[in-house]
DNA sequence: GCATGATAAATGAC
DNA sequence: GTCATTTATCATGC
């Protein structure tokens, strides 16, 4: 079998496309993949998420303009947040199967 | 108000350790054997989670390392791909 | 000094 | 919405 130089495989080719202009609701560039957000920002956004671990489209605007993000933004880092707690509560539920997380949320709010 | 500067220093990044030497053996094996297509099925995570006493994120974690690691530079891995190729090649034969 | 494991933004499948 | 993932970044091991 001679090695494969020029085609390994489909997964090692590089994968992620980078964003197009400025009208595209991509938030990813060519230059930055990721943006490293600042403290003053992730401390915020922790204490909104404490209030409420579904943002409303109100506060999620309001949100996004008080620390420079975009509503998207402020979107997906919601759902990542909310993904690292159940897998936080997992965790937790291996070591001790004794009290489970709140189901529901209460939209009224 | 201090959660996230504590979060911080609660890291699991700061407890970090290397896992054991038979671990990195037995997911190196599965990876090269399956260099094609090294995504585990969730089946197979908690397989590799079990022999390698290592949770399934932790599986998930090294596969990801792993994977973005190794197609970044294919050269610097060369030399640890023919030896699990040669491993294996060595189990099938018998 | 890099290798390595875990986490933080961001995307896409569903 | 969740979920697995990609990539860069972080913190540690040695």
């Amino acid at each position: 079998p001679g090695a494969q130089r020029r085609t390994p495989y489909e997964w090692m080719r590089r994968s992620v496309a980078a964003g197009g202009g400025g009208g595209s609701g991509k938030t990813r560039t060519k230059d930055k993949y990721r943006v490293v957000y600042t403290d003053h920002q992730r401390l915020e956004l922790e204490k909104e998420f404490h209030y409420s671990r579904y943002i409303t489209i109100r506060r999620k605007s309001e949100l996004a303009a008080n620390l420079g993000l975009t509503e998207r933004q402020v979107k997906i880092w919601f759902q990542n947040r909310r993904a690292k707690e159940r897998k936080v509560n997992k965790k937790k539920q291996q070591q001790q199967p004794s009290q489970p997380p709140p189901p529901a949320h209460d939209v009224t709010a | 108000a201090v959660m996230i500067l504590r979060s911080r220093f609660l890291d699991a990044r700061r407890k970090r350790r290397n896992f054991s030497k038979q671990a990195t053996e037995i997911l190196n094996e599965y990876f090269y054997s399956h260099l094609s297509n090294p995504y585990p099925s969730e089946e197979a995570k908690e397989e590799l989670a079990k022999k390698c006493s290592i949770t399934v994120s932790q599986v998930s974690n090294w596969f990801g390392n792993k994977r973005i690691r190794y197609k970044k530079n294919i050269g610097k891995f060369q030399e640890e791909a023919n030896l699990y190729a040669a491993k294996t090649a060595v189990t099938a034969a018998h």
